[in-house]
DNA sequence: TTAGGGTTAG
């Protein structure tokens, strides 16, 4: 405990952790001591104290005793930021370093254009930066996204002759890395000599920045073969947040392996990350297993628990767990009720939904995001409950936005509700007129009420509109590698042999009494096209290759970009039930577990 | 003279 500070004309008394501290300011102060009081100091009441008596004391003028004040000031948890500024301008010769404390001190209190101007302000002044100033100078870049002047301050390191420095390097790797140069972040990692830990980590998180998965595991491999650096849990954090958007668990699995046999205790940020990581790739047990062996769980922990229940469709499993989170004492925010009403959606528990909406703005004082309202909007949406749906986004005191009007929407289409979905539709298209699939999603509307006319209209509007639809794809890992596929695909040199295996597959499902939803299938072409279309959907290819590569009996797991069509399905359900494999597809929106001809989801989704 | 640098989860 910090108690109260006394401190008269000759004594300064501070009670820091119950202990009393005593000097004799007459002994001390005027020479080294008041460098002792300032490192005693515990809060900015003491702090005054401390600045007062070196005015007093005529030693301010000191430029030595001037930093010191600053640094105090500017760095520490409980200085202030505003306090340093007005030492600071009072210094008549501020030298490099108090400059380069300025720096750090605006980048730490997030005021990141003032660290680019004091730099400005510097070079001005005709100060010279040294290795020190670049590693914030360059972290203001990264976290402003400012690329243009970092690339500016890139061109002072070589002048300066710091492009050697390994900390600058790295700063430089990072910035480029968060403002989306990858190939430059990488220039600079190939150039370096000696690499660190830290280098490794901004490479990797640079590729992670622009979604490059596959690199940052090639890249841990690479670090690994180098040898040189021991893998760090920083680095892994990365690598695992790759893994879980890779769909990739095998990968996963390994790095938990690394983390075990590297590290004694795992702190709560690799934890939350290896639970995310589990849940994301369709490991759901796993990740409840980490998550039940937690010595420390706070609210990011809770909150992949709860969003990676809500995703495999446990919804009242989530809510159980957001109980135990009330229960111990910590308070939910905006992102865990995000994860609830998302549990409650996919699960279609529309009663405990309603009540987590009321108590989270009446009970804790939360607001509605557009988020909420979108979680809200789907959850009644799917289960039918279409004019509540559409009362709630009126009643909003937000705009709603185009994913509202697009969950609106989807759900017309699931309960073919013309009506609502045309509503829907035009407010969407006011919002946001270049999403191909909007326009497909209310064709296939009025396909399925026979109004060929208005199928007509929509299409004529995406092509006026040179719409090009988002290509789907599926991916899959088998022996530790993993293949992506697109729809009709014959990229790989292994068609052929995919092919067969697709029209073997073809024969079984009609063993099996299996008829192929056509209806998904827009295009102008005949029946037999349309089967031919459909059955080369990319999600079909990769089960194919997965039944040629795997071995008998073992699970499949896929992962797509976008949300599954019914036929795909229907079609992984008979799929999984006369191959006896067990099929886990995670679509854009959730987890879908294919087991003996049924779905986790009960066709809910 | 002083102190100071990179990376990490929903």
């Amino acid at each position: 405990m910090t108690g109260t500070t006394v401190l008269s004309q000759t004594h300064f008394l501070s009670l820091t952790n119950n202990q009393p501290h005593c000097f004799e300011l007459s002994h001390s102060f005027n020479e080294k001591g008041w460098l002792c009081l300032l490192k005693r100091c515990n809060s900015m009441e003491e702090f005054k104290q401390v600045h007062a008596h070196v005015l007093k004391w005529g030693i301010f003028f000191d430029s030595f005793c001037m930093s010191n004040l600053v640094a105090t000031c500017a760095l520490t948890k409980w200085g202030s930021m505003d306090y340093a500024c007005s030492i600071f301008s009072q210094m008549d010769e501020p030298c490099s370093f108090d400059y380069n404390t300025m720096i750090r001190g605006s980048v730490n209190n997030m005021r990141f254009e003032e660290a680019l101007l004091l730099y400005v302000e510097m070079l001005e002044g005709g100060i010279e930066p040294d290795k020190f100033t670049y590693p914030f100078v360059l972290k203001a870049c990264s976290l402003l996204g400012a690329r243009n002047e970092g690339v500016q301050i890139h061109g002072h390191v070589f002048k300066m002759g710091l492009e050697g420095d390994v900390f600058v390097q790295n700063s430089l790797i990072n910035m480029y890395g968060k403002c989306g140069a990858v190939e430059c972040a990488r220039d600079v990692f190939d150039k370096m000599g000696e690499k660190s830990v830290a280098s490794w980590s901004a490479i990797i998180g640079a590729h992670v920045c622009v979604e490059m998965w596959n690199e940052c595991l090639m890249l841990l491999g690479e670090m690994s073969r180098e040898g040189r650096c021991r893998v760090e849990e920083s680095t892994l954090v990365n690598v695992l947040s790759a893994c879980s958007h890779l769909g990739s668990p095998n990968l996963g699995k390994c790095i938990h392996g690394i983390l075990l046999r590297n590290i004694s205790e795992l702190n709560v940020v690799v934890e939350t990350s290896l639970i995310d990581m589990y849940v994301k790739c369709g490991c759901l047990e796993k990740g409840l297993r980490v998550f039940e062996k937690m010595s420390e769980k706070n609210r990011y922990s809770y909150t992949v628990m709860i969003s990676g229940l809500a995703i495999h469709g446990h919804g009242k499993e989530a809510l159980k767990v957001f109980s135990e989170m009330l229960e111990e004492g910590l308070a939910p925010d905006d992102v865990v009720y995000v994860g609830v009403l998302s549990a409650c959606s996919h699960a279609g528990l529309v009663d405990e939904g309603l009540q987590c909406f009321k108590s989270m703005q009446f009970e804790h004082g939360i607001e509605p995001t557009v988020q909420h309202y979108g979680c809200m909007v789907d959850l009644l949406g799917r289960f039918g409950m279409l004019k509540e749906a559409y009362e709630l986004i009126k009643s909003m005191l937000i705009k709603p936005n185009d994913v509202i009007w697009r969950s609106l929407l989807s759900a017309c289409k699931v309960h073919h509700n013309l009506e609502i979905g045309e509503i829907a539709a035009r407010n969407l298209f006011v919002l946001n007129q270049n999403n191909t699939g909007d326009y497909l999603v209310l064709a296939n509307m009025y396909a399925k009420a026979q109004k060929w006319d208005d199928v007509a209209k929509v299409r004529t509007k995406l092509a006026e509109k040179n719409l090009v639809q988002t290509p789907g794809f599926s991916l899959i890992e088998t022996k530790r590698k993993v293949y992506k596929f697109v729809s009709q695909d014959k990229s790989t040199q292994q068609w052929n042999t995919i092919y067969d295996m697709i029209h073997q597959m073809e024969w079984q499902l009609k063993f099996e009494g299996h008829i192929p939803d056509t209806s998904q299938v827009l295009l102008d072409v005949d029946e037999e096209e349309k089967r031919e279309r459909l059955k080369c959907h990319s999600q079909k290819l990769a089960i194919a290759f997965g039944l040629i590569h795997t071995s008998e009996g073992s699970p499949l797991r896929i992962t797509r970009n976008l949300r599954m069509c019914s036929d795909c399905h229907t079609y992984t359900k008979y799929i999984s039930m006369i191959y006896e494999r067990e099929i886990t597809v995670r679509d854009r929106h959730r987890f879908h577990h294919f087991k003996d001809g049924t779905c986790s989801c009960k066709d809910y989704w």
